[in-house]
DNA sequence: ATACCAAGTTCCACTAAGTGGAACACCGGG
DNA sequence: CCCGGTGTTCCACTTAGTGGAACTTGGTAT
């Protein structure tokens, strides 16, 4: 029941090949790894274990350890009874101020988009060269689909990924494929740049994206962004399905009701 | 309008005073800087400026500009239009992932809370050596307080700071007051340890806190802590009122009243 | 009992990374 | 035109962070 490592997306700075020492991307100061240890001590599922965070953060052991005493003695992150670690105060805090945007009605317009399509429902932040899913709420099926909040996923395998890249301008695509390449997940995925672009086009047109089995065999999703001030995609939402219940035509439908929910949560988010 | 250094809580390790170098309490590593600049970015009152930043988080100008490069680089800070800084997507995402507690039952319960009474209610964590506002009703009085979202009061002077030392462990208060001493900012603030534990008993007998003008001139509030999972205060609400509309007798009977919120509250914060 | 393994914790020589004062650039008033 | 306040850059100094390896602890399979 390890509670980490259950993320797709490799960590900026995980493993740098030794030798070889040409500059590259820079690997990682302090507060980098800080950060990312902050992150991973957040992450739903319980109080953590050293070694899980470890993990998750990409941060050699003594680091962590180190790292996460000075997180405690901020205030950040609470120790736990058998050397387990939550979220401290000062952190919450933190997150009480950040998150003072209206969640109440958040929440309200996901759970209207849930019932209208009875079907599993995701808001995912845009959070550089990824995508994390900050809430998730169930469908009425007895399935349950194995995402998870606090997940990161790739932008280019994902429908809401698809339609905050189909917003982004080119030339910020461009650096990510750059950066990140395009790493497929399932046989379906979209590979190479020019696939890609032509599927943002036809997202664009559309006003939504979908994903058909190009993260995950046997689920198929539609994505539509949400989009900030001055029309920048700050993150998605995305209804998702299981293939064997919901045809490609199908799940089309569920696009006007999707529309509705983002155009509603912009001036939210 | 500048937005920072409202804020009565003097940062730990700000300016220590050269020479003297007696190791006293360890003054500020990169980590610690870079989440007080942190704090100060998500502080609500619209994108900040450097020097408030600065101000804020008691860093070194170059240094909180050399910070906020990183931060920025990270995705924790969004650099607005005019050199102003706001928190950035992973921040957000991160206050996500922490707040996923129902924050839409916790505003229903304040909002009871005031029509109830009809005054300002305040909702604070305890953050270390102090309380941060997280949450701010306003009252239906003509009247605004001071009191800001983001906020931080010190423990001792509070009703709510009161609410939650008087059910902290003794050991724990006793090394509270040894770091902080016990500054007065009225006439009526209780500067002594004596009084302060005289009023600490009265305070765990009666369930909830009373500050007579002990913190701010003409203000008087009822506090009373969330106990967290273990009796662990987590925080408080209090209300608050001026001295001239409600007196010292009437504050009281808001007792039951604020009780009920606070207990339940206690299972969502 | 004993041996083993995995997780947490401590140590330490090495050096990159962070430091902040000061100089510079920019801008909008007075 | 000059001035005060703000954002930005520079750089010599050294502190604070680094991570491999050794040590400790606790559980469990043999």
């Amino acid at each position: 029941m390890s509670t980490a490592d259950d993320n797709p997306i490799p960590e900026p700075g995980a493993a740098p090949p030794p030798g070889r020492g040409g500059r590259a991307s820079a690997a990682g100061s302090a507060l980098e790894k800080s950060l990312r240890i902050l992150e991973a001590v957040a992450t739903p599922g319980g109080p953590h274990r050293l070694t899980d965070l470890t993990a998750a953060a990409a941060v050699p052991k003594s680091s962590t350890f180190r790292i996460l005493a000075s997180l405690i003695e901020q205030g950040f992150v609470r120790p736990e009874a058998d050397s387990r670690y939550a979220p401290g105060p000062r952190l919450r805090a933190l997150a009480a101020l950040v998150g003072a945007g209206e969640p109440a009605d958040v929440e309200r317009i996901l759970d209207e988009l849930r019932r209208a399509t009875g079907q599993t429902v995701h808001l995912a932040l845009h959070t550089g060269e990824s995508l994390t899913y900050i809430r998730k709420l169930e469908s009425d099926q007895p399935f349950r689909t194995a995402s998870r909040v606090g997940m990161r996923m790739p932008l280019h395998t994902t429908a809401i990924g698809k339609a905050v890249l189909a917003h982004l301008p080119a030339e910020e695509v461009r650096e990510l494929i750059a950066a990140t390449g395009l790493p497929g997940r399932t046989p379906r995925s979209l590979t190479t740049p020019q696939a890609l672009r032509a599927e943002l086009e036809a997202v664009r047109a559309r006003g939504f994206a979908v994903d058909d089995e190009e993260n995950e065999p046997t689920i198929r999703c539609v994505g539509a962004p949400v989009l900030g001030p001055g029309g920048r995609p700050v993150g998605g939402v995305s209804v998702t399905t299981v293939t064997f219940l919901v045809s490609r035509e199908q799940i089309e439908t569920y696009a006007p009701a999707l529309r509705a929910a983002t155009e509603a949560l912009a001036p939210l988010l």
